[in-house]
DNA sequence: TATTAGCACTCACATAAAACGAGTGCTAAT
DNA sequence: ATTAGCACTCGTTTTATGTGAGTGCTAATA
């Protein structure tokens, strides 16, 4: 059926820019984008009839598709792909007047209150749903540990990441022990422990110490508290916001689409599996369509950042939409909000 | 227009029955309901024509209307609300084998854990929205409150409650402390603050103390940083799930129904007052249709119970779906459900 | 050889007319 | 007070029909 060999030919010029021409329309109408109109709105100097053949060829190679016999054509995942790509070719990532910086760098000091707001602040200049994938606390560097006690039996161990993270963990121990010697072993800990990240603390630090001579034997009740309260930091969160502006969408009324909205609330971890995928890719990702591999979700993109804290990615920022989303828009959004957001917890972190 | 003398008359056995009825076989198909069909179904021993008198008489009063002349009749807010009290009147509220308590009681310490889980119960069970509305911290005693510092200027305050809530907060402070100093206004702090709710110890109990000889004025500080931290202890928290579920509902489809829904997910503020002008009244509630006094929520209803810590009610939870709602699950799931709550955090603060 | 005019054909969509059917209100008989 | 009977209403479904923006193909043109 495919005819491969047409389907790997380069694109020659004219058929590029039609090719974007058509997708760019497209984007802006939602209607099928038919030859007669659109030789005319885009004053291209040809005749409608060449359009059509140029229109047909592209068809074969697979980046339009007609809706039904006798319909204008509209872009495949391959035609939005190939459109993007062009985007980002010609994409110059320095920042001219965005203004949005006040609104991120309102000194949140609160890092769940940053998520929130960074979230919602996609949300509404895209127009699209916001998401945002918090940290992994096992990334972060702890600055401090604390153990306060709560009953004779139960410990409440605080822990604070150099980016501002608070963590709180209740551990049950089956000795007794007093104020006074938790401190002190708050005090050995955060000694000790201050300046690796939780993921390090884990898989090397306590070892260390334990088979560290001068670790007196009292102090292993310090490690096994704090073990347990590290053995399950939680998992990275995934923040979505804005999905009421996708049930707005036209397109969005449609059955199929319908439920894949609901599977995005419905099951964040979809979502979080799908961005913590690109936290270590640099640069603005994109994903259209059935480039994202899940069954369960259909006719939407994904264009995604990931941000970091120093040079370490940590965390990803993107904005989800239909496959017809104004990516001219989103990705210079996605971009910046990385950005700003690598800048500011690079700052808290210091 | 209105026959105010026809409004307020008492219905009599049969009619009451008749309106019961309709009411149910509306809940049940979502569609109009029409005299022969429904003669028919019910076995009531009338032709078509009697029961056409009595719908139009209980028309007259309110209690139904017609979408359409020539339509079968649908309940108004009013027959709805007929229904509920009926429904209510007969309803025994010892509970039989809802069988959820164990899913409940599974034993998640954590307070922010179980707001999710009851939410999501309650919107699985229900099939509709599920919401929970947490205790306003300042209604929790205080069973701890603990000073760390982060840096010179800068003191982490730990507050935890006896309901086993933990309050982070940092405050910057102008003049330099060290950690010695800061664990001896943790232990004055706790003695002093300990047994009281957020909201006596910013009302009266930091005056007290601040008049009292004994205390030191160096100690002047410690009651400052407590104030700061205390200051702006969060408002309680409304968590919302399964809005799909009512995505999902036919009636929902309809566009002024949908805005409803997407000011319900974005502002859950109106929510949060809704429901908390209920904390205090004991029992179940239920608000139908237009009983919700806000313009932005129409066609929906609000199956609310509180929940208590002890004696004292301090949150509620409650079920979201359409007027239409199968009221007779939902009104004891939500009453058992509160119960559970009452009970388990009534446990935990122990 | 690439482009274009011309033309028959397709098909979603809009509009109108007709048939359907579940429902009503009213009246007169039981 | 109840009911049978009947004309009438009106949303829904079905069928028919026209419209228009679009197509593919062919043959003429530059």
């Amino acid at each position: 059926m495919k005819k491969v060999f047409e389907n790997e030919r380069m694109l020659d010029e004219r058929e590029s820019a039609v090719l974007n021409s058509i997708v760019y329309e497209y984007i802006a109408t939602g209607k099928a984008v038919g030859s007669r109109s659109f030789v005319q709105k885009y004053s291209f100097s040809l005749s409608p009839a060449t359009m059509r053949n140029i229109m047909y060829d592209l068809e074969r190679m697979g980046y339009l598709m007609q809706p039904h016999t006798s319909a204008g054509r509209v872009p495949t995942d391959k035609g939005y792909r190939y459109y993007v790509n062009s985007l980002l070719d010609s994409y110059d990532s320095t920042f001219q007047d965005l203004e949005i910086e006040e609104k991120i760098f309102q000194r949140e000091l609160q890092l769940d209150k940053i998520f929130e707001s960074v979230t919602k602040m996609l949300s509404v200049i895209s127009n699209y749903a916001g998401v945002m994938l918090s940290p992994n606390p096992d990334f972060t560097i702890l600055k401090l540990i604390e153990l306060i006690q709560l009953e004779s039996n139960e410990v409440l161990v605080i822990i604070v990441t150099r980016t501002g993270m608070i963590l709180t963990k209740k551990v049950n121990i089956s000795v007794r022990v007093t104020q006074d010697e938790l401190s002190e072993y708050s005090k050995f800990l955060t000694r000790e422990l201050c300046g690796y990240s939780l993921n390090q603390i884990k898989e090397n630090i306590f070892k260390e110490l334990r088979d560290d001579r001068r670790t007196s034997t009292n102090k292993e009740l310090a490690l096994d508290i704090a073990q347990i309260a590290l053995s399950e930091t939680g998992d990275a969160k995934i923040n979505i916001d804005g999905i009421e502006n996708l049930l707005r969408l036209p397109e969005m009324v449609e059955e199929s689409r319908l439920k894949s909205l609901l599977n995005i609330i419905e099951e964040k971890n979809i979502l979080k599996e799908i961005l913590e995928q690109y936290i270590e890719t640099d640069g603005i990702n994109i994903l259209i369509g059935e480039e994202i591999e899940n069954e369960k979700i259909s006719g939407c993109s994904l264009v995604a950042s990931s941000y970091k804290i120093g040079n370490k990615p940590v965390g990803a920022v993107g904005v989800i939409g239909p496959t017809r989303m104004d990516y001219e828009k989103v990705v210079p959004l996605v971009d910046y909000t990385g950005k700003a957001v690598t800048g500011l917890l690079t700052k808290m972190s210091k």
